[in-house]
DNA sequence: AAAAATTTGAACCGATCAGTTCAAAATGAT
DNA sequence: ATCATTTTGAACTGATCGGTTCAAATTTTT
């Protein structure tokens, strides 16, 4: 046997997805992840296909890491449940703000299979969503409450993540 | 004397800021000026500073164009400002969405004087907003109100923008 | 010591970018 | 016609980027 790898790819995954929450997709360089991560170039080509993976591998990290499916899945389902998801992006202490609501703003230049999982995804917490949204028996439509809860969702996004901002040296 | 100038800056600034709305600050190169504007580089030179003013300037024609101010500072004073406010990122013919909302996402990395720019302009619009706000008496915190009212435009300009983003060819 | 595996650093390619400059062509007022 | 001005197209610079490859150095097991 020879070496060992000496990076953990879960901890690769966790570095890298805190440079592309913060930074986006294409303001994200190599030499970026290289630098985060502590990794060589060519380590992260030896574990992953290349940028647009690494990319889709940190966004399933995250998806997975921010626990919104299980609050989602809570029982008993109901408003409880949609106001801890809501609550997810203000209280995460590793960032501020929704890495998947940031990216929204760059889809169409996000390589397809991001796409894909993105629109899944998406459509998935929809469902979740909705099953949550019967259960707390609203007064109103229950597709303009998800309607609402996902507007909303995002502004919370979006505006939590200034506050993490860091600002431009130019 | 000699020859006219065959481009109006007002023209051209609502071409470039189509472009600015829809790719943002760094994804639009000056050759997608050009081809948006039909003006040619030099040209662009002549009558901006750079990029950086070129973006500048778009987002002060935008904030204009918009109409926002005016439709907070309409009498009465109160919450139909506000709604009509809200609405207005749904009824723009040129595109859906807001151009500043859109920014949001780029801020670290936007120009100083856009961020200044920015600043003072969210400002402004918080003031009038607590001016119409009061004028409504509503039944809760005014400061929570506002933040409400903000976050929900925020999420309601990103799913707008959604709807009229093409999707990537890559 | 030898063998196997990883890590490292460097290099190269082709492409794009912003920024800038310049001379030639085109145009219109005098 | 001439002269001032704008427009045009092209070029150059210096930099960064993603992507890829490779050989040498390092480390650990056998």
């Amino acid at each position: 046997m020879g070496r060992y790898k000496t990076f953990d790819r879960e901890e690769l995954l966790q570095k890298a997805m805190l440079v592309f929450w913060e930074q986006g997709f294409s303001h994200t360089s190599l030499s970026d992840l290289e630098k985060a991560t502590g990794v060589n170039r060519s380590g992260l080509y030896s574990e992953f296909k290349g940028k647009d993976d690494i990319f889709l591998e940190c966004l399933k990290h995250y998806v997975d890491q921010c626990g919104v499916i299980n609050t989602l899945n809570r029982e008993p389902l109901g408003w409880d449940n949609i106001e801890a998801a809501l609550l997810i992006s203000q209280n995460n202490p590793l960032r501020k703000g929704c890495m998947g609501t940031n990216s929204m703003r760059e889809m169409p230049i996000l390589p397809k299979a991001v796409q894909r999982f993105f629109k899944s995804h998406v459509t998935h917490l929809r469902e979740l969503l909705i099953k949550n949204l019967k259960a707390a028996k609203p007064k109103y439509n229950i597709d303009i409450c998800l309607d609402i809860v996902f507007t909303f969702n995002s502004g919370l996004a979006l505006h939590q993540n200034m506050k993490d901002a860091p600002s431009s040296t130019k």
